[in-house]
DNA sequence: TTGTGTGAAACCGTTCACAGCG
DNA sequence: CGCTGTGAACGGTTTCACACAA
């Protein structure tokens, strides 16, 4: 975490190595940026300027460029960023390096198998390593390459594999419960699809896609006069 | 929307019959408190406190008054808010009403049929009345009790359904094109699930559902020091 | 006395504007 | 000359704090 080259007591001013803390929006951003960057690549760009980069996400120049501050990649007043290292720092800074991070899958129903077929047809970075649920019918079964454990494994499992990420879509009234042996096996971020809210120790954190929400939010602004917006 | 009683020329003080806007997030808020307020009257509740209704939603007390601001509907210190009420009034809000929205569906795959399925179990006040697809095998099929036409006629069959909101749950490559049909179509509120920005006029609302953007996010998160949050 | 309703303050993210550089 | 990098200003949301009501 200390620059080895940091005199003892005196932080260091311009800290390099460790990566700089950024705004859940800004997170929110860099992931797009990193989509569209690599669609960029395979249409043969080699760099690209800050606001290219914000028409093809919906930003503004300014926006990408002050978001792009974190992740500690300089741009070419003359060619812009060199769109294969931007990509690099980015999934750097948000996965952790070029293999990406593991996640877990709890409930196989129709969301959870959507999720799986969603994840395993585009390589994001991020791969599901195992699923669990507690229907029998789906235990032992190998859906989109991903074996299905039953649920009292979990922990068991969990240990072995090493991952902080999980996907909870079961019933809400299942989520609690798994959250709970999430959370005990280890895992410190979850994306809850389930349609309440968990109740977690401070340090684990949770995204809840709210599918409800998203389209209730949808029919409000669909009979307002309102700006676009993107979420 | 001008108030009768109101002298021609002299703008209303206040406003009652007309909604009050909102910011994003109260938007968001509110359909969560809805969710909860729903759960709570089903448990026999009928009365509630802000501070019981944010630890439901993991908000905070405040947060709540200050939202239940836009929907008109006092409270009492001594019983707190009537949850049948509220829950009307913050219905009427959002969706305009006990009958809720319509909306149509465009693409039948994983991803959309598990949306038709989510929105067919529970009754969210909006109800998908429609689904478009170009692949002849889900044409004219009925999934979750909803008949699927081909994509060409969704202009013709739109003029006649009067919905405002869309969701698209088609391939990426896709996506402009299908929103620009439910744009000439009238639509004005779009879900859009296809990992894509999509370019629509100002007045058009765009929720762009990403779920490779909130898994990413929980992976950053789940590797660093961070609050828990919702979203 | 506890909780609501709400002005006012604090906070945070976005936008502006410009110095610096290729 | 145009674009990057960034301090500073701005605008909007959240939080605070307190008058008021039951």
């Amino acid at each position: 975490m200390s620059n080895p080259a940091e005199k003892p007591g005196i932080p260091a001013v311009l800290p390099q190595a460790s990566p700089l803390p950024a705004a859940q929006p800004t997170i929110e951003r860099l992931s797009r940026y990193r989509r569209a960057l690599k669609v960029a690549l395979r249409d043969g760009a080699t760099q690209i300027f800050s606001h290219q980069l914000a028409k093809l996400t919906g930003a503004t120049a300014a926006q990408v460029r002050r978001d792009l501050m974190v992740v500690r990649v300089a741009g070419s007043p003359r060619y812009g960023y060199d769109i294969a290292a931007l990509t690099e720092a980015i999934t750097a800074y948000l996965l952790g390096g070029r293999e990406g991070r593991r996640a877990v899958l709890v409930g196989l129903g129709r969301l959870g198998r959507a999720m799986l077929s969603y994840f395993v047809s585009r390589r994001p970075g991020l791969s599901i390593v195992a699923a669990f649920d507690t229907d029998p019918s789906k235990v032992g079964r190998v859906v989109e390459g991903c074996r299905c454990f039953p649920l009292e494994e979990l922990a068991m499992r969990m240990a072995g594999l090493g991952t902080a990420v999980a996907i909870i879509a079961v019933p809400a009234k299942a989520a609690q419960s798994v959250a709970d042996l999430l959370v005990c096996a280890g895992v410190t971020g979850i994306a809850n699809f389930a349609p309440v809210s968990l109740d977690v120790p401070p340090d684990v954190f949770v995204e809840n896609v709210d599918l409800t929400m998203s389209l209730e939010k949808v029919a409000y602004y669909a009979h307002r006069p309102a700006k676009a917006a993107g979420g």
